[in-house]
DNA sequence: GCGATCAGGT
DNA sequence: CACACCTGATCGC
């Protein structure tokens, strides 16, 4: 408890900034200890707001938090009627915390009053920073060693989170204190030898179609496979891309005839053939016209002898990429279940991988140097190629990974043409009914984005959107839904690796079976398909996780998936100790006007708010949260002020997943009338019309609404940013406040300092250039 | 009728 | 502005 106590103290507010800030004090552990029994809420206000301070008016609030250069607190807002400088009426002996609520200045239930009107004199105690490693229990991290969690073994235990109580994550095992003693060791050798790579292998993925292509086209033939699926030769002939007979006389009808019938032949051809009983129970007839896609693997299995297994390749849609990352597993799983054929098949494979690494490092060692050049392996700058830095990882800025976002946006679009958002929208040929479904089964896809493929390993993350019969497993950072999309209790594609929070929400909300997840630990690493995996909390939501990758040929990739870095994190042993390639990061606020503060100083902006307005018994405070995200503020508020916060029935099931302590859940209640503080969804809050809705329905109950809403930051063109901006319209106040789940820019620096990798993925690419312009001239001053 | 997907909105 | 998610329309089974 002291480290954490500690921990917490470090993000304590700036509390010289503003010289009408309240004092704060620092709960003590002894205060947090006496809450064993719940003592009455007004015994415990009374005694915490004992200490008499300066007036403050309420739109001073947005002092606390530091934002540079912030303007002048009386700017005129939507209605110009608050941020009124200093109202008085009220100043005389107000006492401003809930002790006052029936006091002589309560207003009449008519009374429709200004908030500015407020003066507040308190003493609030600051967010607790026990509640922040709360529920800590220490885990050794032993690289290799069993893994056991708080649960006993955890190792392959898929089911082992049923029920059991989850003790990882965000609140409950907050990154602060969880993070402090562990200790991961990474074998990965820490060479200075592949330095200079570039990212080849996604190269290969992004470029599958065309080298497939042209590869066919070698014997002079090439092979329209998006248009009509034809073959035409040198002299214009077109093919039969089955039987090879001339073609051309006929018309498109006829050539289409022609080309089913052969399907059909090769299908009857193909069901004599059949070996093996095929576990995965593909939908749809087998696209055996596809077989010429595949023929470099298809003589590859043939050059060793295995040619009996054409079939199972062909069904799989295995081409020459994806043969390069299966696994024994994988084999298994195809159908492939004799050792002799699959051993055969793994070390070819391994020698093949050997093949290729050694073709990379010498092409990647002739790489020009500089910064900010693009290497010559033949990336031209897509979305997964932004490298080829010839700087040590550790002198790297983040810019160094961005030379050029106007390139960047404009290749990215060559890869999801049309789309502006490369992580976060579906590329436009998924929008094309029949055409993509054909494509998807045909394994023309060629759009799963970089970010959600991990080079050097079969593992896709966040993909769901991108399902593909050529992986087997799935990795999901966190239960957001831009993350699972895709995602439906009818996946049928492998495995899912999750947080145990995670796969319950997984469970619970798609109705994914257990059978089908595998949680995965925290700060332990196991081994996936031969490959060590290590989750780290993210910081984001509970159950966000970010995972490192460590495949055998050394390259280390870590995935944050969303994250807000904190200082914690840098004591992770990890970023020390393993070398890190390729990070694919979370470029969400990558660009220096996003530049929030800590989530303490906005949590203690909404405390101070509410213990500012909260003077009148009827007023509704709402607070705005994500189906999973933004616990912390809610709890914090309910915890420093002690008062329970009503929750939905759904929002507590949902609460119920997430690891809190039995100590937390006290303050959640799904009885309305228990609490003035309700959390509800964000979009309630997102316009007034909406906020009327619910201020009619209490009309009898409340008089005025006061709501937070945490929208990351409110960013108006023109106007810089304005913490804690705050909207009024009649008896209902809204504030967008600036609390974050994804790290800020300076935050993002902070970490690819850390991190130093070779390769920068961006998960998000959602920047003009302007914005890179700004973030260059920043990091280059 | 149901689930999945997608567009548009907040 | 962007996030995460809602609603309603549409499609396919």
């Amino acid at each position: 408890m002291p480290l954490i106590n500690a921990a917490g103290a470090a993000h304590r507010p700036h509390q010289s900034s503003a010289s009408q800030s309240p004092q704060f004090h620092i709960p003590t552990t002894a205060a947090d200890d006496n809450d064993d029994l719940l003592p009455s809420t007004q015994t415990v206000l009374s005694s915490r707001s004992s200490t008499s301070q300066k007036p403050l008016e309420i739109s001073d609030l947005s002092l606390h938090i530091p934002a540079p250069k912030r303007p002048k607190r009386s700017a005129p807002t939507a209605t110009g009627k608050e941020n009124v400088p200093s109202i008085t009426h009220h100043d005389v002996g107000f006492k401003p915390n809930f002790g006052r609520r029936n006091g002589a200045a309560a207003l009449d239930d008519d009374e429709v009053f200004e908030a500015s009107d407020i003066d507040l004199g308190c003493s609030l105690d600051l967010i607790q920073p026990s509640i922040l490693g709360c529920s800590y229990e220490t885990r050794d991290v032993n690289s290799g060693e069993e893994v056991v969690d708080g649960d006993g073994d955890f190792s392959g235990a898929m089911n082992e989170t049923k029920g059991s109580k989850v003790k990882g994550g965000y609140l409950v095992n907050s990154i602060e204190s969880r993070l402090v003693n562990s200790t991961v060791d990474c074998d990965v050798e820490v060479s200075g030898s592949d330095g200079f790579e570039s990212d080849a292998e996604l190269d290969l993925l992004l470029n599958l179609r065309p080298q497939l292509d042209e590869e066919d086209g070698i014997s002079g033939v090439g092979f329209d496979t998006e248009e009509t699926g034809f073959l035409v030769d040198e002299e214009g002939l077109i093919q039969c891309p089955l039987c090879g007979v001339d073609i051309s006389d006929l018309s498109d009808e006829q050539r289409l005839v022609h080309t089913n019938d052969c399907i059909d032949k090769e299908d009857a051809q193909a069901q004599n053939a059949a070996l093996t009983s095929d576990k995965k129970q593909t939908s749809g007839p087998q696209q055996s016209g596809d077989n010429s896609r595949f023929s470099t693997v298809l003589k590859w299995l043939h050059d060793l002898g295995l040619s009996k297994y054409e079939d199972i390749f062909v069904r799989e849609e295995i081409d020459w990429d994806t043969l390069q990352w299966l696994t024994d597993e994988d084999l298994n799983n195809m159908g492939i279940t004799a050792l002799g054929p699959r051993r055969k098949i793994t070390h070819a494979l391994s020698e093949l991988r050997k093949e290729s690494s050694a073709v990379e490092t010498c092409t990647n060692s002739h790489a020009p140097s500089g910064i900010g050049q693009q290497s010559n392996n033949g990336s031209d700058g897509r979305e997964g190629s932004i490298n080829g830095i010839n700087r040590t990882p550790a002198n790297k800025l983040i810019t160094d990974y961005f030379p050029g976002f106007v390139t960047n946006k404009k290749n990215a679009c060559s890869i999801i043409s049309g789309q502006k958002d490369v992580g976060k929208k579906i590329p436009d040929s998924l929008h094309k009914g029949k055409t993509a479904k054909r494509n998807v089964r045909n394994g023309k896809l060629g759009n799963v984005p970089a970010w959600s493929c991990i080079p050097g390993t079969p593992f896709r993350v966040d993909a769901f959107r991108h399902l593909r019969g050529d992986c087997f497993h799935w990795f999901l950072t966190h239960f957001h839904m831009d993350h699972y999309q895709g995602l439906t209790k009818s996946f049928c594609h492998g495995m899912i690796y999750c947080s145990p929070i995670t796969a319950k929400l997984v469970n619970m909300k798609i109705g994914i079976p257990w059978e089908r997840l595998q949680v995965l630990p925290l700060d332990q690493k196991i081994n996936i398909a031969g490959i060590d995996v290590t989750c780290f909390d993210a910081n984001h939501c509970p159950g966000s996780i970010i995972i490192l990758f460590e495949p055998p040929n050394g390259k280390a990739v870590l995935h944050t998936g969303d994250f807000r870095f904190c200082e914690q994190m840098g004591s992770l042993s990890v970023f020390q100790t393993c070398r890190i390639h390729t990070l694919i990061l979370d470029t969400t606020y990558c660009d220096p006007q996003y530049d929030f503060p800590k989530q303490e100083t906005v949590i203690q902006f909404v405390i101070d708010a509410i213990q500012a307005e909260a003077f009148n018994p009827k007023t509704l405070f709402l607070i705005g949260c994500y189906t999973v995200g933004k616990e912390r503020l809610f709890l914090e508020v309910a915890r420093v002020l002690r008062k329970k916060v009503y929750v939905t029935a759904a929002k507590l099931r949902i609460l119920k997943c997430l690891g809190f302590s039995a100590e937390d859940m006290q303050w959640f209640t799904v009885n309305e009338r228990e609490s003035h503080i309700h959390v509800v969804p964000l979009w309630t809050l997102a316009s007034f019309k909406r906020l009327q809705h619910v201020s009619n329905q209490y009309a009898n109950r409340f008089s005025l609404i006061v709501a937070f809403s945490p929208t990351g930051w409110a960013l108006s063109k023109g106007k810089k940013k304005s913490p804690g901006r705050r909207w009024q319209q009649g008896t209902i106040i809204r504030y967008e406040v600036p609390y974050s789940e994804h790290s800020s820019f300076s935050e993002l620096k902070d970490f690819v300092k850390l991190v130093s990798p070779v390769n920068i993925i961006p998960s998000v690419n959602n920047h003009g250039p302007d914005s890179a312009l700004a973030m260059t001239s920043l990091l280059s001053s």
